[in-house]
DNA sequence: CAGTGGTCTAGACCACCAG
DNA sequence: TGGTGGTCTAGACCACTGA
């Protein structure tokens, strides 16, 4: 029987879209998560059940349970057999997201800015080869690039791109971000394997980011695939530290 | 209709158990995520659409697509409407895991060990409080560890735990992994926040990791739930940055 | 024992893409 | 126009939990 600290979710959920092409299932994850997040739905929270909830909102089970699985995917929500949905304890759950470093720090109130160090073709090394699936020697776009924000310098980008991507000009990547620029052509990214590391700076690298010669940078190292699995995109980056983190929620399977 | 490079999964797929108790849409994950990385089904193949598979192992097509759903989540297909499933180009795709750094280093063929630097009970301050959803002052277990793989010292783990966990014993945390004892007591860590970033090494730490002092190292800072939604560990770890590196997977949603 | 989530079925309609 | 994945329904049975 549900205990007198379940939470129902009679108003919250009564602006369901039929007619929109917006998924049942997403608007109720949406509904949800923003209820969780605002705290009208308080952390540790034990949730009504699924069938109930269904039956509330006039949507089948397998609709509820799809939109409560996004929750858990993102780390908001833990279900236990024979038991119920509890809200996780922690804080505001931040999400992943496969972004660029661009659009990551235009979501934080920040105005990002590019500059271009080099611009070139020249043939793939084996490592490139390897990741982006072509002949070693065979033309590949080679992008070096300054990342700022307001003003101060965050990252060194060094990226390498199918011969495809010849034609994207200077003046498109200090205007906007690599990924904008590729899903501005059609090319959308799915899929990415990547590598966080950490070194002493190289070369010009201390310079670039302004700080000491030879201290510590965060590394990035990321293949990325598009919607039909081949590899668009292959760069090794590196950030100061003392500017940028990753974070990341897991969730185990 | 099904080009000719279409991918049949006969022989593949005939091994499926009704009786037992695994899952049939996991069952077929396994079997064509074990094609895949075989080479059996190779990269860029097409697979077949979700009914026809579906037909021929006799099972229902939300079965079959769940099973599918596993291996996009996974990062190892690619699916687009209209079109059809593709496995991802990209080389074998490393998967992610939430599990501790020394199931980590047991997985990859090394032995790992453990030195306990510290093993305390002590009040908890602001930050740690916070994250473990207790009052600031009152007591919390303390851990410091040197981690170790082949005798070759590979990170320094600080954490912090819930009072309850006071009994665990020096001795344990030399045997096993800190979520292995977790385990064993009857807690499932689901759900970690966790923030990757790089500094240098301070104190002691840098003769602890056998490093230049000063030297760079990789940081981790987690906080861990357990399926019931609570914060049941707290840490900020460093790691040796020519010895290790977190490999991830995104899949963009 | 009753209540919960975990799995599975057999359909249906739609949006998108290629030819 | 035909084939694909994306969504949705209305049931069903099971495994696990707690009282």
């Amino acid at each position: 029987m549900p205990d007198a600290d379940t939470i129902r979710l009679d108003d919250l959920l009564t602006d369901i879209d039929r007619t929109g092409p917006v998924p049942l299932y997403f608007q109720v994850a949406q509904a949800l998560e923003r209820a969780i997040r605002s705290g009208e739905v308080p952390a540790g929270a034990r949730l009504e059940n699924e069938i109930a909830i269904g039956k509330r909102l006039g949507l089948s089970r397998p609709t509820i349970r799809r939109a409560m699985q996004e929750l858990v995917d993102k780390g908001l929500l833990v279900r236990r057999r024979g038991i119920g949905t509890q809200v996780v304890q922690g804080q505001v759950t931040r999400q992943v997201e496969l972004t660029s470093l661009y659009e990551d720090l235009q979501g934080s109130d920040h105005e990002p800015s590019t500059r271009v160090l080099e611009h070139d073709t020249k043939p793939a090394d084996e490592a490139t080869a390897e990741a982006l699936g072509v002949a070693v020697g065979s033309d590949v776009v080679y992008l070096r690039r300054q990342r700022s924000t307001d003003g101060v310098p965050v990252a060194v980008l060094e990226n390498y791109l199918p011969v495809e991507f010849a034609d994207i000009t200077t003046e498109q990547l200090e205007a906007r971000g690599l990924y904008q620029i590729l899903r501005g052509r059609g090319v959308t990214i799915k899929v990415a394997n990547q590598r966080i590391g950490a070194r002493r700076a190289h070369g010009d690298e201390s310079d670039l980011l302004d700080i000491d010669r030879g201290g510590p940078v965060l590394t990035m190292e990321r293949v990325a695939f598009d919607n039909s699995g081949r590899a668009v995109e292959y760069g090794h980056h590196c950030y100061r530290p003392d500017l940028y983190a990753f974070e990341t929620t897991l969730v185990a399977k």
